[in-house]
DNA sequence: ACAGGATATCGAAAGTTCTTGATCTCTGCC
DNA sequence: GGCAGAGATCAAGAACTTTCGATATCCTGT
């Protein structure tokens, strides 16, 4: 399993709109698009995105989504390792918070002005 | 099967930077960032993009993407349906082009200035 | 050291998406 | 009309994702 840096998204791929893409560009820029393309990881990113930088207690988004607490530790494991989110652990409890311009970035890579 | 006008992702959904997501917007957020999440897709719409505008025959990406016409075929439907990308067609053949901003669209759902 | 709570990981079941051969439809040409 | 070529759709199998109960790990307070 790869581990995420707050900065992978900004090195990880070649941008849509560019030069033709390789077999790894694609499925790099693919591993991104996957991480957004599911309704339980839009509503957390909405959650953090809305908390403007702070982090949000892993155990918040058990209420919001309305999963069981090892789905809801999946879904954030997906944006982590998508490079979308960041985790601390404060104590025994993990806070999340949208990693840096993450979505500027993600435009980055649409190749649309970020 | 939704058929998608070239206004379709324009129209489609809040923004997921914003006030916090209904189900159902979620899961329209969902269903255009899924169809991006595939290699085969994502070199798909790269060729489109770097032909500026220009449509490109369904033909031309048989080669591109190794695949065999009813995959391909299958993979234009999934980016037609989400308003991505428009066709035409002419005589016997498709053509298919990226719809009008659509790259600047999907970065203004992820709430970066498009 | 132990108990209790929070989160992560595993493993199996259910659901979804991708790929392709076969087939159908439509267009253009003779 | 009948044929050939391009592309869409169908149907079935393979591959992947999501969900959750059980379980492991790690931290804090006593």
């Amino acid at each position: 399993m790869a581990a995420a840096s707050p900065t992978a998204l900004a090195r990880c791929c070649a941008p849509i709109a560019g030069p033709a893409l390789s077999d790894e560009e694609a499925q790099q820029l693919e591993r991104v698009f996957k991480a957004l393309a599911d309704k339980h990881r839009v509503k957390i990113l909405n959650r953090l995105l809305s908390a403007d930088g702070d982090a949000v207690c892993a155990c918040d988004f058990e209420d919001l989504l309305g999963l069981k607490q090892p789905t809801v530790s999946y879904h954030l494991k997906q944006l982590f390792e998508a490079g979308i989110v960041t985790r601390e652990k404060r104590g025994s409890y993990a806070y999340y918070a949208i990693a840096d311009d993450a979505m500027a970035q993600v435009c980055g890579l649409l190749g649309a002005p970020a």
